[in-house]
DNA sequence: CGGATCATTGAAGTCCCTCAAGTCCTGTGG
DNA sequence: CCACAGGACTTGAGGGACTTCAATGATCCG
């Protein structure tokens, strides 16, 4: 039944590193089963210390906060490859809940162990702190968008940041790729309203940049997409999988 | 002249995990010097990949992202004991730029030695993943203060974290503590202008909630300013140190 | 004293938000 | 089969939070 980390789908986009056969059986003996979710099930709780960890093994979702006023930020897209609860794992609490947005099938893991990764596999610890650079590396590019970007420019910037993402996973077929998530998903990520979100889409679509509907997501002129965005280098973060 | 890890001031405070008398020689012995540099200074670059790492023993400063068009994103402000390099640790590549605010001392490590924390001292290199950690929470919650707080919301948060963290390293003495910044870094942390900023850091002294003017911060309402901010638990985040 | 840097304040403009409808689609039940 | 409700998306109108422009103080320093 549950997909076994050495024929596992991920490891083989080039966007991920390689990982050491020594590597791929010890996630082994340490992957304790396979979740099945449905859209819109809450998978962490911000300010819970979760006894499982995931990686995404497909499906999308999305990390969050709430604000006590109601407001919700999202705080990044989830794609297969992620790793999900480092938080947890490391300090004990999550900052952020998380939740998945299509139906998403996760590699569970247990917390207890993570010890055992520094214990007994540096290589594999090393991994976990490289994934946690690269998001903190990218927390850093979107607050860079929150705070300087303008409204057109952040929706360019997000929309060339996953298509490439997508791109770099073999999402992308003919130009398109499946984007399920709502407008008011990436407007609460970007820190917009969703009408203003809503028009400034309207307004790559006029431009003929980028067309997205349906849960599809075109983009035409990904070049004219990151010029607006102020974006130099399209190549994908190489990352190591867990 | 420089100091011995063993007498270390920073370890004393008591935000600061316990380190084992192992760990601390550990370090001693991967510490390669010190360097003090004057206001103003680069420290890193972002884009380089720094040979050498840092840990910050005393003085301020800041991490910024430049754009193309000339706007400046300060991604986070620089107390005593963050620890400074990560991204070029661990991906070989800084994702933002790091300058002294004020006078700094470092302490320096190499780089090439940080395989060492993994293979070695496993509990040294779940510190270093530790401190990612902490880092990517605080980088979550200002994700949600620039996307979803007000001016004033966002300057009293701002405000909040700084006098808190000051506090638990002791530099707050007689309810102010040294805030060496200019407003300007203050609004580019913030994605607000200058001249916004100014105006609103004079609402809150009105309201008799901060006052910050020549370097000095007093908070003379913390709980009022918490209020404001939405911010509901005012501990400063437990953390390690390098 | 001139020049530079930072803080402050007023005034005008704009980007984006909120409010308010209205469309389209899907699912549900009488 | 159609009425109705709910959810996502769309569009128009008006207002406001924040930006930009511009000028003035205040302080420091060669």
């Amino acid at each position: 039944m549950a997909t076994k980390c050495e024929n596992c789908p991920l490891r083989q986009h080039d966007v991920f590193e390689d990982m050491s056969p020594e590597d791929v059986r010890f996630m082994q003996r340490f992957k304790v089963g396979e979740m099945a979710v449905d859209p819109g099930t809450p998978i962490l709780m911000e300010g819970s210390n979760s006894p499982q960890l995931y990686t995404v093994l497909n499906g999308m979702g999305l990390r969050y906060k709430m604000l006590a006023n109601g407001r919700r930020q999202v705080v990044s897209l989830i794609f297969p490859g992620d790793f999900v609860g480092l938080q947890a794992g490391i300090m004990g609490e999550m900052g952020h809940s998380v939740e998945a947005t299509t139906k998403m099938t996760l590699c569970v893991f247990d917390r207890s162990e993570i010890w055992k990764f520094f214990k007994e596999r540096p290589e594999r610890a090393f991994s976990l702190t490289w994934l946690a650079a690269v998001e903190e590396h990218f927390l850093g590019e979107t607050l860079s968008t929150l705070g300087q970007r303008t409204a057109i420019q952040s929706l360019a910037w997000a929309l060339v940041r996953v298509f490439v993402r997508g791109r770099s996973l073999g999402l992308v077929h003919n130009g398109a790729m499946s984007f399920p998530f709502k407008q008011q998903d990436i407007a609460d990520a970007l820190g917009l309203s969703l009408v203003h979100t809503n028009k400034t889409l309207a307004a790559l679509k006029k431009k003929q940049l980028a067309h997205w509907s349906e849960g599809s997501l075109r983009v035409s002129d990904l070049q004219g997409l990151a010029d607006i965005a102020m974006i130099d280098d399209l190549s994908p973060a190489r990352r190591p999988i867990l």
